[in-house]
This record gives structure tokens, sequence and C-alpha cells, in this order.
DNA sequence: TTCCTGACTTGATTTACATCAATGCTGTTT
DNA sequence: AAACAGCATTGATGTAAATCAAGTCAGGAA
């Protein structure tokens, strides 16, 4: 992976999404986020840090995925967010974790020492302003999977997962054959489960029921086809009146 | 009501929560604030706006419930928002309605025209310092209602939200009979049900269910009584080690 | 090659909740 | 006082998804 750090987003690499830091137009700002980042890989499964422990620094994932899931005492798991590239964890003016981190892929994070980063909020307004455009998309992004979670059959929960991440898919590529969408699917069929709300047997017949439908095709148990976009969105059961933007 | 509008939470009424704004110690900000405020009012049941409606304000209410909810194109509904006092509406950098926002309760907001605000949210970076941290809150709040839409029985659900505005209610009180705490739910057996994704049926039966086993005691149909708050919260099959600030 | 392991699939059965359908309350209208 | 409307309760029945239980399949180790 190239370098990620720290540059603007419409250049093609900011983990603080754009307008925030940018190293063409805000050198400054840049220089000061310089003085205290560092970088932390981990691999594939590895638990970044666990709800409750002490954390003390905020990041931004660089490459990977990793997700947010909170635990019932018996076990019972739903994974709250999902942080892609880009995407910021931790939060300004709490000292512990409040749900477990885990690195689904190989994961890179670009982490800076919570104190620091919080002394560079008061004097620099734009971080804290690009923060608060990046929650309230978390916050849209978490009441759209509220919907889903309270009221979609399983059906449309799978479809619905898919075309999240086909769409997220496509934005990193670009480029797709075409009409067709391919990916591989990131996630296992137990955390495709802990993300929808049902168990894994369910996940795995509902992906089975869309591929006898053609609504997909799979090669091998990660490799996706979506053949029309459009009708996969369909089996999502989604308002049809476009996006929040429209 | 007393006029709740910008002044400090801590000294009991600020619908711009404590610290943005506040009528004793930031008396420049304050006045930059009424010059573009106004208030609005609804009664209950009330539709303050639909979403996808061009939305040319932000608010903050002052009194009563409002509430966010999605709608698929079948019209199963899920709430995704409920508005208390001193809570915000509306995103700056939006022009349209994401959720259709319905008054519960009689209702008064004191709104803001867009523009200015978010003018003033340039000038004045402790706002949207403020509103971030208001949007972290309702993101952690999303997310644990999302691992109740998800992984709680419809049980849970119920003495869930019943703890919910139970802590609420107590904290508007700040007294409470000895262990005891009482209040009247400000909504519907059907709102409760767009609440947790169930339907209104089942929560009328699990209400029913918990008062049989003693859990809770009602008045009318409206007017609960919690003798044992921790009773209930064992009921709600949270994780048991403390708050999110533990 | 065989064995093993972890991820996945598929089938049989159970169950929690939804759905369909009366019926009961409480307050308001006339 | 009767009639009505809006909410709420309760019962009978149906069903989507969970649970329990075998398998299958691909990759890695011995």
């Amino acid at each position: 992976m190239q370098d990620m750090h720290l540059v603007h987003h419409e250049c093609g690499d900011c983990p603080i999404r754009h307008r925030a830091v940018c190293a063409r137009c805000e050198t400054d700002e840049l220089a000061r986020l310089e003085q205290i980042k560092y970088y932390r890989s981990y691999q594939a499964g590895q638990t970044v840090i666990w709800s409750g422990d002490r954390m003390d620094f905020v990041a931004s994932v660089v490459s990977g995925i990793a997700t947010l899931t909170q635990t019932l005492e018996d076990g019972r798991r739903q994974m709250v967010g999902m942080l892609l590239p880009s995407d910021f964890v931790g939060r300004p003016g709490r000292a512990t974790a409040a749900y477990d981190v885990t690195a689904t892929t190989d994961l890179v994070m670009c982490c800076f020492r919570k104190k620091p980063f919080e002394d560079m909020m008061v004097t620099t307004p734009r971080v804290a302003q690009r923060l608060l455009e990046m929650t309230l998309d978390e916050l849209d992004a978490a009441r759209e999977w509220m919907l889903l979670l309270g009221r979609k059959t399983a059906r449309e929960k799978i479809a619905s997962l898919l075309g999240i991440i086909a769409r997220r898919d496509a934005s990193l590529r670009l480029k797709t054959p075409k009409g067709a969408l391919i990916f591989d699917l990131p996630l296992t069929r137990e955390e495709m489960a802990d993300y929808l709300g049902l168990t894994l047997e369910t996940v795995s017949r509902q992906i089975s029921a869309l591929k006898r439908d053609g609504v997909i095709h799979l090669d091998g148990k990660r490799h996706v086809t979506i053949p029309d976009f459009d009708r996969l969105m369909d089996e999502a059961g989604d308002d049809s009146d476009g996006g929040v933007l429209g």
C-alpha cells in the first residue's frame, strides 16, 4: 500500500478525510499532526482493543477493515461499526474504549496520542469541524443500519449488506465491467451475521437463495458477482426515492 | 414552561447543551445566536417535517419530545431517534431532511436559519466543538440501540426502553421516592413498537408479562412504577460492567 | 496421500414473534 | 345516557428465523 497518511482525500489518500488536513493546502496543520502520529499494524482476526480498556490514542484506518462490536453477558454479539480506510476510531474526551475493535483483515492504523490530538482540536477548529462532518455521516449510517436491524427480513438484510459492500468497492475501484460488479466478501458468514442481527446459518441460506434466484453469482465462498445492481437493490427493500441527498 | 432558550444547561436551561453557548459565560456568542433564532410550536401528533423535504433551519428542542423515523416502501416503520429537550435537529451542510420528524407530545423548538448558523459555526469554533460532542453522544446511543434491535428479545427490549425513559425522567426530576421510580410513558404502544422493532401487540404482551412478574406496576395504560430499578435492568440483558464511562 | 481444521452448507425441528381477529377500556361528542 | 373513536389487551394461529445436527469442501500439516 502506498503511504496514505495525512494527505488530501481528493488527492487520493487521506485518513482524516478530505478538508480537515491536507498536505497541499494546510501544511501547517499537517505539520502539527505529523509530530504526534505513529503507525500500528494488526493481523486479520487480531483484537485492536477491548471494550472498557484504557485507550490513550485516536486513530484513522490506513488500510484494511476493522469492526466495532458490542456483546451481551451471554455472548450475543452485534457489530455496530465497520471501519474502512480513512475512517476514524476513538473518541476525543473519553478515556476508555466503548466497543471491541477487531481487525477483520490485515489492518494498518495511523494513531495519534489522545492528549496532543485533543489540544490540536482546540487550536485547529478545522479538525473539529471535519470530525463533526464524519461523525454526522456515521450517525446517518447507523440510523440506516437501525432500519435494517429492526424492520428488514433476512433476505433484505443480506441484499442490503451486499449492496453496501459493492458500492464501497465500486468507489474504490472506480471501474467495473459493463454493468456487473465483482468483489470479494471481506467478512465471514459469522461476521455478516453479527452485522445483520442474524445467525450464520440464516446468512448462508439466504445467500444460497439469492444465488439460486440469479440475483448474485458466487465463485467459491467469497467471490461475488452482481450481474444487475438495480435488481439487488430491489431485493434490499429500501425506500425508492433516491439517497439522503435526494 | 419557563423560557429555556439559549442559557446554560447547568443553570437549568440550554437547548444547545452546556458548554457551547451560555448566557452567563459566553455572552458574545449568545448575542450572535440571538439574532437568528425563532420559535416554532407543534401539537402532539403533528409532523414537523417529512424526509426529503427542504429544510432551511436547524433547531433545538425546548420542550416536549420529537421522534425521527424511517419508513420502507411498504410502510414498515423504524424509529431512529428520540429528541428530548436540549437535543439538536438538522444537519449543517445538508439541504433536505433525512428522516420524518414528528412531535409525539406538544413540542416547542428553537430554530436557527441554516445559513447564518453555518456561518457562525465557522466563526465560533466552540459551537462546532459542542455539536461534535453531542453528535458523538448520539452515535453511542444509536449503537446501543443497534445492539437492542439486533440481539435482544422482546422482553429485554421493553425492559431496556423502560430503563431509558426512567433514567431520563430521573435526571429531569432529580428526586425519587425511596428506591421507586415513577413516570408516565411518553409513547403509545405503537410508537414503542417502532422504537423497538416489534409489533404493538408484542409490546402490549411483554408489558403485561413484566407487570405480572412484578418487575413494573401499571396504573392505567401509561403511568408506570418501577419498584426496583436494578431488577428491571437485569431484565434488560445488558452487559454487566458499568456504563460507557466505566 | 491422509488427516485435520475452520469455514461453510443443508436438513429437521422448535420457537419467538407476527399476524389476524375479537374485545375492553376511557374520554369525548352529541 | 348512548354512541363513537382511539388506544390497549388478549387469544388463536401462522411463519420466519433460531437452534440443533449432520454433512461438505478447500487448504495446510504431517
